[in-house]
DNA sequence: CGGTATGCTAATAGTAGCATACCGGTGCTCTATT
């Protein structure tokens, strides 16, 4: 088959960009398939193309309504209309209906949590599944211990589906993360297409500052002389709208906070103002990102450092997708670090809280098989948030254990674990921020991920000599010694504007 | 951990000085109540 006809014919585009055609080859040979492109190489066409080209269903998990709703309408776009997100945003009714008209969608996206529903498996078992596809497929690990457990749960509905075809995507695993991946899919045999993470057009900066004073006016510095537009990276909902309100007072308009906090409504029109260009400045929590396809993101700046290596890379790569040179800058003072260890923390229930669980059930000699039942009432009690009661929950419905006494020592076992793996990822970001050994940040960030630099960067990183003035907002002299007479270059400004607000 | 907010005291006017408490991110789904 020749795929290139393939591509023009359901796409309309020419040739394929890097990795495509490879990964598309492997899945129209039978081949499971771990997919590590950079973001914007176009990673939905991998499972696009071959479900054209293929007998059947797609099944798409993906971890965000925005991102399902964006995928469907960038399909229906291409003219496809087999295509529907099976999610909470549909009526009662409208997903009944819906389960016994999927054999008529080509395309159909997922939650984790919707096919952990009895309901949706019996559907789609019915289906002739053609293709499975993981999009951001390193949620798997990175939520899939505590934040979204259904995330390590894909493997046994994978299992009740009959082990489809599988394609599992993402911009960043290391080996552990890969394998932790292929573990939780049940994968026995795969082919991989890897990519570098590197993005040697970002340059990498660190700056350490003496406190959070010093890092606010530092940012006002920053984003007044660097060519925008640009995201700032928050740990606490909080700062940003007051960084958001703090650089307004300082003359910068086109700015706005987005976190999780907020409304849906808002979050989407904030999201749209950036994306468009009528915002210059997003200050954000890691809410944030994912699904945010804007090619000319100058520069990220973190005013708070992530809480692991992954999540840094992919806040800093949402910088500079067009190509073109991008900076990325982080401020650090001296115990910034407590920050992220104290988030950790809070999010796995604590020992006292574990203590109080095992106590109710041991008093009202309740059993763990039932426990959703008395979740209110645990919950208040322990004061266990969400997030904390499904890690206990979970972890016991899973249980061979008969004893409670011996359920509850490994579950502190287990939590133990999962809180040691959490603060080795924080120790490591920690590290490169502030080793003591001079050694270039690229290539430290590479080692993590077991690659090797293999090539030479120019205004690489702070460590290896940085010139920050070739990021700085470019007011053509041009422009500037013509302003007031020259009607023609005013009037090319005005057109150079609203063609640029054209392309959106 | 560290910043901010609140509260207490001492002393009687508005506030200084200190102690203490609190907070800190990511999202899905279903159900009950407005």
């Amino acid at each position: 088959m020749n795929l290139e006809i393939q591509l023009e014919k359901y796409f309309a585009y020419t040739s394929f960009r890097p990795g495509q055609k490879e990964i598309i080859t492997s899945l129209l040979e039978g081949n499971h398939t771990i997919a590590m492109l950079p973001t914007g190489t176009g990673k939905s066409l991998c499972y696009q193309l071959p479900g054209y080209l293929l007998e059947g269903q797609v099944i798409i998990i993906s971890p965000l309504l925005s991102l399902m709703q964006d995928q469907v309408e960038q399909l229906m776009m291409n003219g496809e209309k087999r295509v529907i997100a099976f999610n909470s945003f549909l009526t009662a009714d409208e997903k009944n209906h819906a389960l016994l008209q999927l054999h008529h969608y080509k395309f159909i996206f997922l939650s984790p949590e919707m096919l952990r529903s009895k309901s949706v498996i019996d559907g789609l078992k019915k289906l002739h599944i053609s293709l499975f596809v993981i999009d951001e497929a390193h949620c798997i690990s990175q939520w899939g211990y505590d934040f979204r457990p259904e995330y390590l749960k894909l493997g046994e509905s994978r299992d009740k589906l009959g082990k489809p075809l599988t394609l599992a995507l993402t911009a960043t695993a290391t080996k552990e993360v890969k394998n932790e991946l292929i573990a939780s899919l049940h994968l026995d045999h795969w082919n991989e297409f890897i990519y570098s993470v590197d993005r040697p057009n970002i340059s990498l900066v660190v700056e350490t500052v003496e406190s959070y004073q010093e890092k606010s006016e530092r940012i006002v510095e920053l984003v007044k002389r660097l060519e925008g537009p640009g995201i700032i990276y928050f740990s606490s909902k909080k700062l940003t709208e007051w960084m958001s309100a703090y650089l307004r007072e300082h003359g910068m308009t086109r700015v706005m906070a987005y976190h999780g906090g907020m409304e849906q409504e808002n979050r989407v029109l904030i999201q749209q103002q950036f994306l468009h260009g009528q915002l210059d400045l997003i200050c954000a929590t890691s809410a944030f990102g994912m699904g945010i396809n804007k090619e000319d993101i100058r520069f990220v700046i973190h005013f708070h450092m992530p809480l692991q290596l992954e999540s840094y890379l992919q806040e800093i790569g949402r910088a500079g997708r067009d190509g073109k040179k991008s900076v990325a800058i982080l401020l650090y003072s001296p115990g910034d670090e407590q920050l992220p260890y104290q988030i950790a923390e809070a999010e796995l229930p604590s020992e006292v809280q574990v203590n109080a669980v095992y106590q109710y059930l041991e008093m009202n000699h309740h059993m763990t098989t039932n426990l959703a039942s008395f979740e209110i009432d645990i919950r208040r009690i322990s004061g266990l948030t969400e997030t904390q009661w499904r890690i206990i929950r979970d972890y016991l419905v899973d249980q061979k254990e008969l004893l409670l006494k011996v359920q509850f020592q490994k579950l502190t076992l287990f939590i133990n674990e999962r809180l040691q793996v959490k603060k080795r990822k924080i120790s490591e970001m920690h590290l490169w921020i502030c080793s003591q050994i001079q050694q270039c940040r690229r290539k430290k960030i590479l080692k993590y991920f077991d690659e090797d630099m293999t090539i030479e960067v120019e205004n690489c990183c702070d460590q290896c000599g940085i010139d920050l003035t070739v990021f700085d907002l470019k007011i053509s002299k041009h422009q500037v010694a013509n302003s007031s007479y020259n009607w023609k270059q005013q009037l090319a400004n005005i057109l150079l504007v609203s063609e640029r607000s054209d392309e959106k």
